[in-house]
RNA sequence: GAUCUGGUAGCUCAGUUGGUAGAGCAUCUCCCUUUUAAGGAGAGGGUCCUGGGUUCGAGCCCCAGCCAGAUCACCA
């Protein structure tokens, strides 16, 4: 590998540091007993003081010197003097070890006291400190100015995403985010924990992915040797919990879709589910509503929220508006009562593109996204979805055509999706023959059929309303971040392709370059390398994929990738 | 998948028809007891994303590719 001049420095640092008989990595606990945060809140003069971090920004000025020392939870100023770091005659560790030998980014270890400076900024004046971890790479050094100017700012979105433990050493914002994401979670947890709901965990591996249209990722059991999916919803799982007596249940689920990944998509994303016993929608709609509510305030301390241009409020209540509503209000459409005909030509006429594959509710969800979704900019329940679109979902009890369903819209994207389950078994299978219909006629996101989903609703599930929310999707929000890569700690990426050859790799590369394919005997003795260097050199070209070897009738021959 | 934009020092960014690769911060050396992105002076540091091509000569122009971002399409 490549080393830069100051990665080498910091090499040597460490050396000389070792040949001090100063250990860079020590094993031993450092006692800490302060963070830069309670050091400040309960500031008192002359106070001692163990503190750990790392060691941020210097400002040398001869045998005096102020540091930042950065933990957890901030920076604290720290003030090095060489006389009172070496009470003795010998000035070597501040002079040498210091001044020299320490780095921004390496972790250290302090003794001090607490006092004011002249410009007043509360400071450990340092009377020991230990070296705890040496860090050989450079960190990005962004500064701000006391009027919030920002310089050399890390921010290209590649590096930080694919360096995310750098981006969270210097970007303190990004901290923010997923300390706000972890109370999002906690807060829903003590909203449904404090009603009694209870939280189950279900196989991510399954051999029948349900409980939503999506396309999944397969892999396979050895041991079986069957496909295994891995889950793209929760849904049928908790229902058959439901079916086995408890009265509520909720999962924070991964899950995984094969499907394109943009800055509102990646292939994992975490979705919360539950399922009430005894309740229907309209209860859920009571029951989100006030769960966003509480969640909001848990989070940013209010219920409102900026979102890009948006100032949204998620105080409760919101209000409901039905899918036909909503399509007679944009598009002076009435969709009720109308046949697939009918509504792929009034579609057609709006101008929403239809194809053949899509049935009557595809065609409705088509032109209620194209047409109405983006109006709904403050938090509004969209309610009763036609049935063909919701499988899993009960018959409406005025209207046959409609289902039970809503869906939380909120800046134009749903964040929630909501039913009174469909319980009955026999018009479940129905619903999932009716799917894979569709899924015969060219719709590849239609659903399985679960046959032992049947089974467990033969046995009898209460009527029930369950909810799942896009975990993601809400932090978004909640911390106004268009892009869902800022709220993942570690976002899908392609993956770094960095091909370093050898000396030897090189050479065979610059024989074999020009013939783009060669017999694999004449490049080998053209090489002149040992068989064990050609060997060595062979395989990690292949196995870096910048050449292939390839078997054929006339022989062995390897060729440019 | 399509289009557009970008990729130059550890970080942020300049780079003039196409004519010896630059700045600030960081690093290194020397000097310096309380500074607030900021002490002073000096020095070193480059696979200009990769591979081809055009040219006497390419960071710049052309072609192909890689990676990222944005927009759109697809998709919840």
């Amino acid at each position: 590998m490549q080393l830069s001049e100051q990665e080498l420095v910091r090499r040597e640092k460490l050396t000389q540091l070792r040949a001090m008989n100063i250990n860079p990595y020590p094993a031993a606990l450092f006692p800490v007993n302060n963070t830069s945060k309670k050091i400040k809140q309960n500031f008192e003069e002359g106070k001692k003081v163990i503190i750990a971090g790392r060691l941020m920004s210097r400002r040398i000025q001869g045998k005096a010197s102020f540091a930042e020392l950065q933990d957890s939870e901030g920076r604290i100023q720290v003030y090095f003097n060489r006389d009172e770091i070496c009470t003795g005659d010998d000035k070597t560790l501040y002079n040498e070890v210091y001044k020299k030998l320490l780095d921004i980014g390496d972790f250290i270890g302090i003794e001090g006291e607490l006092f004011n400076t002249q410009v007043g900024e509360k400071t450990v004046m340092v009377k020991k400190f230990t070296l705890l971890s040496k860090s050989l790479k450079p960190l990005p050094l962004p500064k701000t100015d006391s009027e919030g100017n920002t310089y050399d700012e890390f921010n290209d979105p590649e590096m930080r995403y694919r360096q995310r433990y750098a981006d969270l050493v210097v970007n303190p914002y990004v901290k923010d985010v997923f300390v706000k994401r972890t109370k999002l979670f906690n807060a829903m947890r003590t909203f449904f924990n404090e009603r009694n709901y209870f939280e189950v965990e279900t196989p991510i591996l399954q051999p029948i992915p349900g409980g939503a249209a999506a396309k999944p990722f397969v892999t396979h059991h050895n041991a079986l040797d069957i496909p295994l999916y891995l889950r793209i919803a929760n849904e049928l799982y908790l229902k058959r919990l439901i079916v086995g007596g408890f009265d509520g249940v909720y999962e924070f689920s991964k899950n995984f879709r094969n499907e394109g990944m943009d800055r509102t998509h990646n292939p994992e994303f975490t979705a919360m589910e539950i399922y009430v016993a005894y309740k229907d929608y309209n209860w859920m709609m009571d029951f989100t509503e006030q769960l966003l509510e509480y969640c909001a305030i848990a989070v940013n301390g209010t219920t409102k929220a900026t979102y890009t241009s948006h100032e949204i409020d998620f105080k409760a209540p919101y209000p409901r508006v039905s899918m036909t509503d909503a399509i007679k209000n944009f598009t002076g459409f009435d969709i009720s009562g109308k046949t697939e005909e009918e509504l792929r030509g009034a579609a057609i006429k709006m101008g929403v593109k239809v194809d053949k594959t899509m049935g009557k509710g595809k065609i409705i969800d088509e032109i209620f996204g194209e047409k109405c979704e983006g109006n709904f900019i403050q938090p509004t329940f969209i309610t009763d979805y036609p049935k063909e679109m919701s499988p899993l979902c009960k018959e409406h009890r005025d209207n046959p055509e409609l289902t039970e369903r809503f869906e939380l819209m909120v800046c134009g994207k749903e964040i929630a999706n909501a039913y009174t389950e469909l319980n009955d078994p026999i018009d479940q299978l129905q619903r999932f023959e009716e799917q894979l219909s569709l899924s015969e006629k060219g719709d590849d996101e239609a659903m399985f059929i679960d046959k032992d989903f049947v089974r467990a609703l033969e046995y009898g599930m209460p009527p029930t309303s369950g909810l799942g929310i896009g975990m993601d999707r809400l932090v978004m929000f909640l911390t106004n971040n268009p892009s869902i890569q800022e709220v993942l700690f570690f976002p899908q990426m392609k993956p770094e392709r960095k091909i370093e050859l050898s000396e030897d790799e090189k050479l065979v590369l610059s024989i074999l370059k020009p013939n783009q394919k060669m017999d694999l005997e004449e490049l080998k003795i053209q090489t002149e390398l040992s068989n064990k260097k050609w060997d060595k050199a062979i395989k990690g070209l292949t196995s870096k994929k910048v050449a292939k070897v390839e078997k054929n009738n006339e022989g062995l021959f390897v060729e440019i990738n």
